[in-house]
DNA sequence: GCTTTTTTTCAAAGCGCTTTGAATTACTTT
DNA sequence: AAAGTAATTCAAAGCGCTTTGAAAAAAAGC
């Protein structure tokens, strides 16, 4: 059934069933109602492909997702976003495409999308601290949201982020005030941006403390868990170790853990972790949460990612919609007094 | 630049540029390549949504994917699978559309997708052990591959599974040959096809060795981290507690390493664990692998079952492909012979 | 050299929708 | 009741491609 069979059968014009059909005031009421029950009646659902060649728009979202051989983005804290950003897609309708491609192509796809008009906007994640694609996109003229930002480029667009800085300046303070003052910082991958904030935080935190900060409690990588036993491992057999780690997620949290333990140590005892904690849903706890953790929901984030695109999309000469989110300090059983401290 | 101004261009009509482009016979070879010059001179691509409309098929590959409040579908596993698919789907130029939506949605989602052909085929996700999705799809007659089988209905449509009975027989086995009997399972949700045969396989090798299955050491839940951390926490408190776990999936058996560590017990000395393990992306360790496991690169399955699923659109009327993957047995730190035997 | 066959090119219709600009109908005004 | 205004409806063009059926050009056959 499409539009000019229903027509016909209505004996209307096409004009006038669409309208009818797109809420157009421009029809009479009981047209209106006639139409609408016929279209009910015989199942009529627009085509999509003729709306888009018609319209010039795809209702679709598209999230350019880079993969290397290793290093792949598409990881837990992906998959969250996701989760939260299909769900506003659904309800507005829209379709998500995601789209995999070697980073050598990446620059490519974005313009592929864009030309194609196989999309209406698109999210972009993981920004660096300078990052290309913010340039590029402004220059194709796509609606984009930033998930995160970047340190020169972001007056003028829209992006959410949560604040990375605050959060962990707070997460070390938490640790000092716990009398902690040998604190490891086990970060992300520093030339993204919000593991630069995160430092940043950190160091803010101990510097209004007076502390120096120990070069050799830093650590810059990819955010999984063998990481995070490694690093701990190799901290733990310094003369003068850490008495608190500051982790970047969950995952080389775990690591951490499983390290301390392999020295008959014991977490939240003899030595204290805060973790970044992204809510990772195949993580959650029911009770007093493993972790202390500055939490922060990444699907609530791709929840509002993706209204803020689509707004964007349906007004693009508004004003940007920048959010900056403060995580929350939530105490779990990974935190305990310094203990040489008295 | 659309077709009809590279024609004018090139002074041809658009059915001979548009036949040069596509690769047809019936076009001389000078013009085809005056034309493909052209084309790429004007940097001209076809639109997408037009060719959609024209030609009735959208290119494009649905994954639904079912998200109720807790219970997401979304997890690690789901995205390397999505990683691996995605990387095929961007080399034969299909796009990915992800739809979530609530699981009482589900139905009506692959109806309206079907429908509206918005997509030319899709992949079922964690089928159960009778799934109503696969009769749904053949009534549809939209193409399909199921990532995973079931019990009664899979006869007829393309499949791509790991061998979960003949896996978790073999992993059983190898710790019943390093002389444990007292064996638990923590396993996946067993309406799910897959964790019904690993349970299969695990009854088995009992079976095989004349050992009886005791009921109190089986569980059967989402697999999550937290499950295999209280699961554990039960069994280890029981008056004869097991000596090996057979898990279900490495997040489960994370957090049955933590329980095994809180307990003060050594994991791979008093306590083993052989996991299945779809090569989480997070979690690759280089050198010995933490967990002895049966592997199998879900990545890989996800890469392999987009190929199939395009193969069937081009040629619906094949036989179908059913591909059964058995899992390597890797030997990690986790396993070593049962304490209290001789 | 002229007809027949094959190869190459073309004009036009169609995919199913939106939207413009005109035409019709229904209401208000005086 | 005629003229003017507002509320509805319509026919047709357009979105950018593919594909059918016909026409033109080139090659082959005798």
């Amino acid at each position: 059934m499409n539009l000019k069979e229903l027509s016909i059968i209505l004996n209307l014009s096409q004009t006038t069933v669409s309208r009818a059909l797109n809420g157009y005031p421009e029809v009479g009421e009981k047209t209106r109602l006639r139409v609408l029950e016929a279209a009910e009646k015989y199942n009529y659902h627009p085509s999509s492909s003729a709306k888009r060649l018609a319209m010039g728009r795809s209702h679709t979202i598209g999230h350019i997702v880079p993969q290397a051989e290793q290093h792949s983005m598409i990881n837990p804290h992906f998959s969250d976003f996701i989760a939260g950003a299909g769900k506003t897609y659904s309800e507005f309708g829209y379709d998500m495409l995601i789209s995999v491609v070697h980073p050598h192509d990446e620059e490519k796809t974005y313009r592929e999308l864009a030309r194609s008009g196989r999309v209406d906007g698109v999210i972009v994640h993981a920004p660096r601290q300078e990052d290309p694609r913010i340039p590029l996109l402004e220059s194709l003229n796509l609606p984009f949201v930033v998930h995160g930002r970047t340190e020169e480029q972001s007056a003028n667009h829209d992006w959410l982020d949560v604040n990375n800085r605050s959060s962990f300046k707070r997460a070390a303070e938490f640790l000092l005030d716990l009398g902690h003052s040998r604190i490891a910082l086990l970060n992300g991958l520093e030339d993204m941006d919000f593991a630069y904030r995160r430092r940043l935080g950190f160091v803010d935190a101990m510097q209004k403390q007076g502390l120096s900060v120990n070069e050799r409690y830093f650590f810059s990588q990819d955010m999984i868990e063998p990481y995070g036993y490694e690093a701990t491992k190799t901290l733990l057999a310094m003369d003068c170790p850490p008495t608190a780690l500051l982790s970047s997620s969950m995952l080389p949290s775990l690591g951490a853990v499983r390290a301390i333990q392999e020295a008959g140590l014991q977490l939240g005892k003899d030595i204290s972790i805060v973790s970044f904690d992204d809510q990772l849903s195949f993580m959650q706890y029911s009770g007093v949460p493993l972790f202390t953790s500055m939490r922060s929901s990444i699907k609530d984030a791709g929840q509002r990612v993706a209204e803020i695109l689509i707004d964007k999309i349906a007004n693009p000469d508004r004003d940007p919609i920048q959010e900056l989110w403060e995580a929350d300090l939530v105490v779990g059983r990974s935190t305990a007094p310094c203990p040489t401290s008295p």
